[in-house]
DNA sequence: ACAAGAGTGGACTATAGAGTCCAGTAAGAT
DNA sequence: ATCTTACTGGACTCTATAGTCCACTCTTGT
């Protein structure tokens, strides 16, 4: 049985496969610490044990490479918020989805950043295919944001002619910015008031 | 507080300082279209008319570079806000000032995002002293929020126990987010949304 | 006036990093 | 069984870019 590999028409081995993952993923964890333009091709073979030839037969050059990258996190943070986010109905599940996501920021005492936001500053400009892959991300992560808020509306935990979209919105660009605000300060708290302002406007629309 | 080489103890004359005053607004255009790594010392060489030497006169390196473009960018958003918001004292006023950001943005199609913010989430994990310069310019930033949010507050149009402080984080965190969504989508509308919401919820917590 | 050091011009070096090549091995198709 | 093609290893090239050097010219203080 052969895999067919989503890029091009070629053939692509189970081994194939593995060592493909295999950069992807260490491109990955690096480029998220040291940034895009801070991770060489050298880095990335060195962390995933790797020759040249191999990561040139997998993918066309470093552009290719990062927009592999791009769907590897965009992959990763969708099912981590598939996961959090898939039955929450209630304004205190959506309280709780951002106490995990604050906990887990403070690990790192706000640095780094969201993953995705980051990849999203670092090649919004200079990669449009990139830029198009990240804004499809960013609208999907936002979709699920928007069904829970349409659970809480159809609960009746918001009004009825709420609009949803918006909020959803509204509740991405609160957490991006207090992702951005926390990585320059190197702590967590204007990422948590800014969520929290956000999850308070919810209250305040619920209670109007 | 300023982490520019102009107070090494070295003499600086006037000729000296227009030199360097190019050099780094220059570095500051290319970078704000380019990126920090898309942007080579050659690049801001010849967008200058400058030699290699007078660039090393002037700079230990890039990274000195940078941080010299870090204090021209902050200077210049802070001066821009300064004017903007040293006389609002209104709900008025701040969505004029919300206009005012969206319009701008909307220029070009929320491509680059903001200044300061494409700096930060460039630098902040590079670089700590440009992180340090940084976290301290979006304070002072801030605190024009916060001042105006105060303002607003001593004329009854936030309640007396309102967290100035906490609010003006808020409004911070859904300009950058908003900022960056917009960057991605190459669309302003998530800028103008994002602000919308932490401006509506002002406008509850006044009525409220 | 003139010494000292700030400022300038641009050729030069060093090297990191992207990208190429080719010889050889594993693995799927018939 | 064997043929084809995917896959691997790593040495190699090429170039973009950071950074050096030195000879020269202004500016300023005394």
């Amino acid at each position: 049985m052969t895999i067919s590999d989503s890029q091009d028409g070629r053939r692509l081995t189970a081994r194939g496969a593995r060592t493909r993952a295999r950069i992807v993923a260490a491109a990955a964890d690096l480029m998220y610490v040291q940034g895009v333009g801070g991770t060489t091709l050298d880095d990335v073979l060195a962390a995933s044990g790797v020759s040249k030839s191999q990561l040139y037969h997998h993918f066309e050059g470093k552009d290719a490479l990062v927009r592999a990258v791009v769907d590897l996190v965009g992959e990763r943070v969708l099912d981590r918020e598939r996961d959090a986010l898939g039955r929450v109905s209630t304004l205190r599940g959506l309280r709780r989805w951002r106490d995990a996501l604050v906990r887990n920021n403070a690990l790192r005492h706000g640095a780094y950043g969201c993953a995705l936001g980051a990849l999203a500053s670092a090649v919004a400009d200079q990669d449009d295919l990139a830029r198009k892959a990240l804004a499809n991300l960013f609208t999907e992560w936002q979709e699920l944001l928007t069904d829970v808020l349409r659970r809480l509306r159809d609960a009746g935990e918001l009004p009825p002619d709420a609009s949803v979209e918006r909020l959803a919105t509204g509740l991405m660009g609160a957490l991006q910015g207090g992702y951005l605000l926390a990585q320059t300060a190197h702590d967590v708290t204007p990422m948590a008031t800014s969520l929290d302002m956000a999850l308070a406007y919810l209250e305040s629309v619920s209670a109007g």
